[in-house]
DNA sequence: TCGGTTGAGTGATTGAGATCACACACAAGT
DNA sequence: ACTTGTGTGTGATCTCAATCACTCAACCGA
């Protein structure tokens, strides 16, 4: 398939836009993205895991880590490999999928902002068992395994906080099963798909609106199916008034219905 | 359904004892279980997690643990509970498991000696996400919460320790979802269990042999499928001399085809 | 010894969804 | 204006396994 993407370090690149363009650093912008450095004055920050570190703790990360940016399609790392090190998403999203070997593809999670990519493995040091690939643009900051490992090991709150963040991994991963193993139609599972998107949606008089940019192939295998039922079975939707996917923006008309559809 | 049985604790089952017989405590074998009581002393220890912590740490779990007999059959801990602390499996098999809305079960995993069960819930401090219940008369080592969170706060190895045993959980919760997910025929997901259990069988003159107590009803619940389509999958591989299985017994004539079922 | 229960084996039927095979819309290069 | 590629919409089949409906064997407690 696709060869991994070369990231575009940030020090590179303020290199190449400092030569070109005779500009200062902290406007480079790769990929159309701006860049963040520094976890301390970071404005993305959220209330997610590591980015919800105390000062001091983050300050330590903050000297371990190392941005970069990657192109949308960009491989992080693959299925099979020993880790290297985390990837914590400061920017973009990106899927987390396995293959099995008659080429169909299951799509794990779409990561967010926040999120912390390869934990679980660099905690374990087993191989990846999933693959990464970007859907947008994407800033991710990295820390080599052992920097990481030594800091977790100094840093009683970080290794609690890491542990809560493998633990909430899991628990995904829980429900992941449990929509996939227990439930039977393929509606079920894709109304139970969309229930889960609609909770980070805006409302507007009963209707929730969402951004989204999956194609129908990416929700197929999300949820386990073929791109063609899909299609059928979101065409069925909009029939019924319930929801329909235009573009990249999903409208969920009646949240009630599709909740009923989703088993509860 | 069955409600939770009441575990037997060993003080409780020390009194009844020396009441009843006259014995000495070490002697008392609620459920027929030889009941152990010290981590530092206990022959059962192997090379799992907690089991495997240093000796003062060790030590200091060992004061905070409480252990207590369960018969088969009984639950340890439901799904939505809020969790009360973890319990680590010294002795005996447990099922865990979720149900749906409409009476489906899906048995995620079976849990073996050295196992923690809970861990996740009271790390990350949400409802756990499935029931627990015994295969076997059991002995769990039960650690309150607070006690438990305490205690890693204040030992880094151990916390770590816990990081990857979280981390196990999840690497097998993700090739769960690879193995309900990606294949397509049951046959493929039978084969593909009976693959995993073969890793801990006995090899004899190119066949092996594993001994489970499960019902046709449960694997069909560990696989995602209905007792009489394991009934026929099962009599399919035996008649084709590839696996049969003769009461608690598993014997797998040709592992080579089995594998080859099971996708690779 | 007898119901009662639980697990296993098997046949007949059926339906959801995978698969194949198209047509069409729309964007991006050249 | 061409091609090329990618995403989507739909029909026609076909197949696997869920479901229903039994029988049979083993075990157990009364």
């Amino acid at each position: 398939m696709a060869s991994p993407a070369a990231a575009v370090t940030t020090k590179s690149v303020f290199m190449n836009f400092s030569e070109v363009e005779g500009v200062r650093a902290k406007s480079a912008v790769p990929y159309g993205l701006p860049i963040v450095d520094n976890c301390m004055t970071c404005k993305l920050r959220g209330s997610n895991f590591f980015c919800a570190l105390s000062q001091p703790s983050l300050k330590g990360l903050d000297q371990l880590k190392h941005t970069s940016s990657y192109p949308e399609g960009a491989m992080v790392f693959m299925e099979g490999q020993s880790p290297r090190g985390v990837y914590i998403i400061c920017q973009g999203r990106a899927k987390l999928m396995t293959t099995s070997s008659d080429g169909k593809t299951l799509i794990l999670k779409i990561a967010e902002p926040g999120d912390v990519l390869g934990l679980h493995s660099v905690v374990s040091g087993k191989p990846h068992e999933f693959t990464v690939e970007t859907l947008q643009p994407c800033q991710l900051a990295f820390i080599p395994q052992d920097d990481f490992l030594r800091f977790l090991k100094q840093n009683g709150e970080a290794c609690l906080q890491a542990a809560q963040h493998i633990s909430r991994d899991c628990q995904s991963a829980y429900e992941s099963i449990r929509s996939i193993g227990l439930s039977h139609s393929v509606t079920e599972k894709l109304a139970r798909l969309l229930v889960q998107w609609a909770s980070d949606g805006r409302v507007a008089n009963g209707m929730i609106r969402i951004k989204l940019a999956l194609t129908h192939e990416e929700i197929a295998q999300l949820i386990g199916s073929t791109r063609e039922t899909v299609t059928r079975t979101l065409s069925e939707l909009k029939k019924k008034a319930i929801a329909e996917l235009t573009g990249s923006t999903l409208l969920i008309r009646n949240p009630g219905a599709l909740q009923a559809l989703a088993g509860n």
